[in-house]
DNA sequence: CGCAGATTTGAATGCAATCAACACTGGTGG
DNA sequence: CCACCAGTGTTGATTGCATTCAAATCTGCG
């Protein structure tokens, strides 16, 4: 269960202080039950967390009641960090699957950073790594269908929890439902059903009891117009099996 | 021209010796022309910008051709301070309109974080706003109609060109045409256009010569559904005529 | 003047939303 | 144990927002 420390040191390998001081600002490990809200938009928190184990999923819902997902959080992440700077929360936070936790209290968050700057640098590298998926997403919904969307979407899942060691390249189940996808991606429930019996049907992905897998992961990226460059993962983080995008495109 | 210093502040007042060690860490103002391209994506820079006056915007280019505006960047902004910690670009930034802008050398950023600890969080609060930012962006493209987007945008430079106190309430102009303004919430020109001569018609803004003017903020706001509450702006730096959501949903 | 970029308009197409209904599942409580 | 119910998945039909293609106008500018 080192998954904290495991994202981060993708970007630099933590020195032992380094890494005892991370842990101990951690507290215990903490349970949450699947679909269970964390944080509520408008809340004012005084701490973060960090996801060890199971996705976490941040949301916004509007007045009319529509919800937009805003992103998709797998173990090793920091999906709060953000609120060590921005007290109140302008959205919420939940539990896609059954998933355990960690808090850090603003207050050991300053401290880690005062002993160890350079902690706190990779902390803040690890929210702006959050942002460049923001900004991917924005144009996931700006330019592209809802086929390339939803193949886009299951792409970056897959690449982050390939990143830290979990998914297969091969395999991988994603626990979400298709009303899950649809509020992530931008389309009505019963549009996102057809979208995704057309992607079985075309053989990239398969449905078992309310979960994606993968079967064909380079034509699922290449349906998505999907490119590493934007995770911004070390060489070694991401697959061997992935082709430039560029080659894609002349092949396609 | 202390917009750097002015936007800044708006969370946290500085001291004369953080103040002076931000602007010696600027370089000297740099003119850019309209339309010219800052950064692109894909490049490695070792310094990042502070925009001093003008509008920059960051995007990017599918392989297709496609453009998404992911960003509209007002004086006093960062835009690619995130290339600190994130080296390589995954997009490209432009000049909106002739700009003035300064550079900050990487190194000059470190110092500065070093020697003035609480400068760093500032600075990190600058990107957390951003991404805030872009967090209402995709809920903007997700959930709402091209006339709510539209309307959205225009609220959202309006309060942050009115936070640093460019903007008026009553009057302010939006150099960017109808292609960026498509290119930024994810519709074509033509339905852009179509959209833009609607809220004319409706008396919320007015076209003069290659630019948008409100006419009636309120109207428009609510139009866009739009709440001041994402750009965790101090009570100070919003506009008195600010009705709550909750009362406009009422009354419409 | 001529040109390029921006705006405008029309017509045809299509992607996706909406409305409606039904099947299936697991869980709850009587 | 079964009825019921809520949530999920599936399908069909209709509507409409937005795209695309096309062409014309307008504007500033060299």
């Amino acid at each position: 269960m080192d998954y904290p420390i495991k994202k981060i040191e993708l970007a630099n390998p933590l020195s032992p202080e380094e890494r005892a001081a991370l842990i101990a600002a951690c507290g215990p490990p903490i349970d949450v039950a699947p679909r269970a809200d964390i944080v509520l938009e408008g809340e004012r928190t005084e701490h973060s967390t960090v996801l060890l184990d199971g996705l976490i999923y941040r949301y916004k819902v509007l007045p009319n009641g529509d919800r937009q997902i805003l992103a998709v959080h797998t173990p090793g992440d920091w999906p709060d960090l953000h609120s060590y700077l921005l007290k109140t929360m302008d959205h919420s936070m939940g539990a896609l699957t059954r998933c355990t936790i960690a808090h850090l209290p603003h207050s050991a968050i300053r401290q880690l950073i005062d002993t160890h700057p350079r902690l706190g640098e990779l902390l803040w590298r690890e929210t702006m790594l959050d942002s460049a998926i923001l900004r991917e997403w924005v144009v996931n919904l700006g330019v592209r269908d809802a086929y390339a969307r939803t193949a886009h979407l299951v792409c970056e899942i897959q690449a982050k929890l390939a990143a830290v060691g979990i998914a297969d390249v091969a395999y991988f189940e994603l626990p979400m439902t298709q009303v899950d996808l649809g509020d992530a991606i931008g389309v009505s429930t019963v549009h996102m059903n057809r979208t995704v019996q057309r992607m079985k049907g075309e053989g990239l992905i398969a449905c078992l009891n309310r979960s994606i897998t993968i079967l064909d992961l380079p034509r699922l990226q290449h349906a998505g117009g999907f490119d590493y460059a934007y995770l911004h993962l070390p060489p070694r983080a991401r697959p061997a099996t992935f082709l430039e995008p560029l080659l894609l495109r002349e092949t396609g």
